[in-house]
RNA sequence: UGCCUGAUGGUGUAAUGGUAGCACGAGUGACUCUGGAUCACUUGGUCGAGGUUCGAAUCCUCGUCGGGCAACCA
């Protein structure tokens, strides 16, 4: 240790882990950390849940815990195995395992026990007022309930109710059963919460094994007591649920987890909302739940993204009970950080023009060495195949360039990438529309590899394909999926789908790739060079190469270009 | 009109009564065979008003503004 070194920059903490923190000094759970990733499997998960993992498996991890992976699964009707298998996928892909799989109607029995025990005690009670009578007795926000005719029911009678409505004697809403708390309490959520609902209605898990099935609330709770959860993290709309969450543990003397909320993730141009999520799937605004703009883990991942950059994002965000709102720059950061170290670079051009090398010998191809990685000696060198025709993409050239664009026009030399120096003579125009359809060059045989012997220098590099090498495929430019920042500021009533950015999926295709892209296969990664990164995607095949935009590389122009126009 | 909860640069996040720091963005420059990457520098903040204290982002009081809550959803 020298006195020149810089302090250890303190590590990342945040207010659950201070939490934590306390309750294994104060020997609260006798120092154990156990927590559990709940997801209700009615859907697909999103970069928000991912959040929540990272969080949950994160903690276990750091404190040499348990984390169990549970699905909710206590609503039958919403509910699908579908959804539980992808989202074992997107938990494992994003690196983590759980210490157990549960699943929240492995407790139905149990639960149904505690259900009677809170009978016994006069704490429940079996209502038969319609959902609209109960809604009516409840109050509003300000004022006060009213007790529903049948809240005195004799414990016998409600056991009697509720065995029956269990051996499915009644009709789905002909009863329920709830908690007997408080009509005239502040928070809602302690006006006799129901508990029990009855749903003639089979279960992914369970088939018809039962027609009543527990809330939420009822069930949540104890699904943690009883797995010995010590730290119960969920997203800040449960925290009017947490007296409701102890008093439901509380009153049968069960061990008691703790309650934390946190805020859940917002992406400016993103949308979270399950709900809206599956309505963009079912009006086919997107191929599926994997489409790439979504901002579902399945979607992400087949945009390319990498779970260590979900990780780092995560790690980045921190968690807060600050309701924010996170720009999606810093996602795209992740990524590009990430990809930057690990993606090879290649040759690609997206949207071509064609150059002809006047001074080149008609037949000559030749092979050029060129580095896949400079980030990363290790990925070596590949040869690519130059020749007389090229091609080069179309906003590499400008006929009258403005002061700051200084890539290719008229009189002009540049770099091709691993290649020679070339300057262009002339252009070729179409006679009827005027249209640029050629660009004539000549290159200088003495800057082989890129260098001029005499050491001049070009202000410019840009990449090229070679036409008759090259290999086409279809190219597809993802933006983001919605063209405002925050789509909460989308006025009460007005269709939400009008924001969607029109402009989220460009279809190239046929984009000119270098040819040692003829091997790639799905899941492939890299960097189309001055592009930005791409990985081939599920639905490429040999003979029909795709590949999906996960992200732009930085771009500096594009920044003039806006500035110059605005 | 009730209850819960929150507020630190443009954005996100640290500080736990003792120099307001970090990341991203933005700006400037260096370097560069990717207008990428990398490096350096700069910009810019404690919601308001009182109070406690030698000292307040932090504690207290009163405001202001934001989010959540009235499914037999989770």
């Amino acid at each position: 240790m020298s006195t020149e070194e810089k302090p250890e920059p303190a590590p990342p903490t945040n207010f659950i882990r201070e939490i934590i923190d306390a309750d294994n000094l104060s020997g609260k759970f006798g120092g154990r950390v156990h927590t559990r990733f709940p997801p209700e499997p009615n859907g697909y998960l999103h970069i928000g849940h991912a959040k929540s993992i990272c969080l949950n498996f994160g903690l276990a991890l750091k404190y040499g815990g348990k984390c169990n992976l549970r699905f909710d699964d206590t609503n039958p009707a919403k509910e699908d195995v579908e959804y539980v298998d992808s989202i074992q996928e997107d938990v494992r892909w994003l690196g983590f395992q759980w210490d157990n799989l549960l699943y929240a109607s492995d407790y139905f029995e149990t639960i149904y026990q505690y259900a009677e025990q809170l009978i016994e005690k006069g704490l429940a009670y079996v209502d038969s007022c319609t959902t609209d009578e109960i809604r009516q007795l409840r109050g509003t926000l300000t004022h006060a309930g009213k007790p529903s005719p049948y809240r005195d029911r004799s414990a016998a009678e409600n056991l009697d109710l509720f065995r029956r409505m269990r051996a499915g004697e009644f009709p789905d809403g002909a009863h329920a059963l709830r908690a007997k708390i408080d009509l005239s309490h502040a928070n809602m959520n302690m006006r006799d919460p129901l508990l029990y609902r009855i749903r003639h209605a089979e279960h992914h898990r369970t088939g018809n094994k039962w027609c009543i099935y527990p809330l939420y609330d009822f069930t949540h709770g104890y699904s943690d007591s009883l797995e010995g959860v010590t730290h119960s993290i969920c997203t800040l709309e449960f925290e009017n649920h947490r007296p409701l969450y102890d008093w439901l543990i509380d009153v049968l003397g069960l061990y008691h987890p703790q309650q934390i909320e946190f805020a859940r993730l917002n992406l400016t141009h993103m949308m979270m909302s399950k709900r809206k999520l599956l309505e963009l799937v079912e009006t086919k605004s997107v191929t599926g739940w994997d489409d790439p703009r979504m901002p579902t883990i399945a979607g992400i991942r087949r945009r390319g993204y990498t779970p260590e950059a979900m990780r780092a994002f995560c790690e980045e965000i921190g968690v807060t009970k600050f309701n924010s709102l996170t720009e999606i720059v810093v996602l795209e950061n992740a990524v590009r950080a990430d990809l930057n170290k690990r993606a090879n670079r290649v040759m690609a051009v997206i949207h071509p023009i064609k150059i002809v090398l006047e001074n080149y010998p008609d037949d000559q191809v030749e092979e050029l060495d060129a580095i896949n990685n400079p980030e990363d000696p290790s990925a070596g060198s590949r040869r690519v195949p130059f020749s007389k025709v090229l091609y080069i993409e179309r906003d590499d050239f400008m006929e009258t360039p403005p002061k700051q664009f200084f890539r290719l026009s008229p009189g002009r030399e540049v770099r091709l990438r691993w290649g020679y120096l070339i300057t262009c003579q002339s252009v070729v125009k179409d006679p009827a529309t005027g249209e640029i359809i050629e660009l004539r060059c000549t290159y200088d045989p003495l800057t082989r590899g890129g260098n001029a012997p005499d050491g001049r220098k070009v202000k410019s590099t840009i990449h090229w394909v070679s036409a008759a090498h090259a290999v086409d495929a279809e190219v597809r430019l993802y933006d983001h999926l919605f063209s405002i920042p925050n789509v909460a500021d989308i006025p009460e009533g007005e269709d939400w789908k009008n924001y969607l950015n029109p402009k989220s999926l460009v279809v190239v295709p046929a984009a000119k790739l270098e040819r040692s892209l003829v091997t790639a296969q799905p899941g492939d990664r890299c960097q189309f060079e001055r592009l930005g990164y791409f990985c081939v995607d599920k639905d490429s095949k040999s003979d029909k190469l795709i590949f999906n935009r996960t992200v732009t590389l930085k771009d500096e122009w594009a920044k003039i270009q806006k500035k110059q126009g605005a």
